[in-house]
DNA sequence: ATCTTCAATCAATAAAATTCTCATACAAGC
DNA sequence: GCTTGTATGAGAATTTTATTGATTGAAGAT
């Protein structure tokens, strides 16, 4: 399960992409209206969390936007007060959902599984790699009918590299994605990870998945 | 691609210079204004990341004087604060893009990628020459479908080679873009550089795409 | 509260791949 | 034919990655 969350009050995003990536959710964050309007066409995700005040962008319009490409993702706007106006705004830009900050992260949490209950009722939504399969809703992964049992980290590494399919992806890559802050990422643990994720995934196949790019990071392909 | 990077703050700069090396980028540093502003004027980069605050010069000062003697190299700014009257002065000095800190460093390498796609004026993502195709974001380099893996110096060159098809490049020109200044200059690594890539390459297709150009260098054309 | 378990991290060493040097063979241009 | 420039293989030097075991920390069970 992959959420972008549009905000740019860097406090607020760190506890809400930490919330998230603890539920095993992968999270990508934009800090302007710009980047996230970018994001959002251009890479998959299952939900959107969009501030309605940003950078660049607003939120409204980036919201409006994307409807009118076409793009359904499920979007969930934050406001800092309770304006009606800005709620029947959002709501007819094609918004899905709505919440005023302060808020629980509980409830964000809450909503945002009910938007993709509601997206994802009872479609199928996995990502197929040779015999590799995973399911990022139901969090299952399986390697020739057979269920291959991740930690939250082991997930959303997998899921990162699995969505990204070919192309390889540095090691602060999977750190920005699958940790909340970075900056210290001076150490080997991506390493240890992939050496883990080689474990479970590779080990007693002829096809390896996982490969290493020497010198940039890994990439998940059939050769 | 080669970068400059002034900037005092040791861990930061860690984190900065890995980050872009694994994108296969060439990076210099230095950390303080004096050294940024002699090697940002005698050594040439495709792009400098430059800190406000600096031992010696400050941010600003650099900029200043840079534009002041017509090098035009894009420049990004960063600041330790949402300072808005730093960012006015910055872009009045000749930044030509800003940022603040605390960022992700996905956020920088996207900015420096726009300055870059601005700087070649390069629409597209991907280059494409006869049936080589490569996407110097992704790192991803095919020849007629399939997927050829070079290292980082190989790549590193064939982008360089590919950014400026059917013009000679000279060895220096390779040297420069791919090797930070410590370099020596007196051996023929280039040369190896080239063999090895020809083999990955060229090697068993009809056309040739790597050229010799005798006395000057080499370059990449149809024929 | 204490124990147990398992995930996550760190640190150290072994293993592997890349990068570089050097020697020699080959080609181009005069 | 001579000089200068280029090609390439082999191995040494360096850098990067793999792997393991020890340690820390948090969640659940008793």
């Amino acid at each position: 399960m992959r959420i972008l969350l549009i905000e740019d009050e860097k406090r607020l995003t760190d506890v809400i992409k930490k919330g998230f990536i603890e539920s095993g959710f992968a999270v990508d964050q934009a800090f302007d209206g710009e980047e996230g309007l970018y994001l959002a066409e251009f890479e998959s995700y299952d939900a959107v969390i969009l501030d309605l005040m940003l950078p660049k962008i607003d939120g409204t319009s980036i919201c409006k936007q994307l409807r009118d490409k076409k793009i359904t993702t499920p979007i969930l706007m934050l406001t800092a007060k309770t304006q009606l106006e800005d709620k029947i705004t959002g709501l007819n830009v094609g918004a899905d959902d709505y919440l005023t900050k302060p808020f629980e992260f509980a409830e964000l949490k809450a909503r945002i599984n009910a938007l993709l209950r509601r997206k994802y009722q009872q479609l199928e939504n996995t990502i197929v790699i040779d015999d590799l399969e995973i399911d990022p809703i139901k969090r299952i992964v399986k390697r020739g009918n057979k269920i291959i049992s991740l930690t939250p980290r082991e997930f959303s590494i997998l899921e990162l590299l699995t969505r990204h399919k070919d192309q390889p992806i540095t090691r602060t890559q999977i750190m920005e994605h699958t940790w909340d802050y970075n900056f210290d990422s001076l150490s080997n643990v991506v390493d240890v990870f992939i050496a883990t994720l080689r474990k479970k995934v590779d080990n007693g196949h002829q096809k390896k998945l996982i490969h290493t790019v020497h010198g940039v990071g890994y990439k998940l392909s059939l050769r």
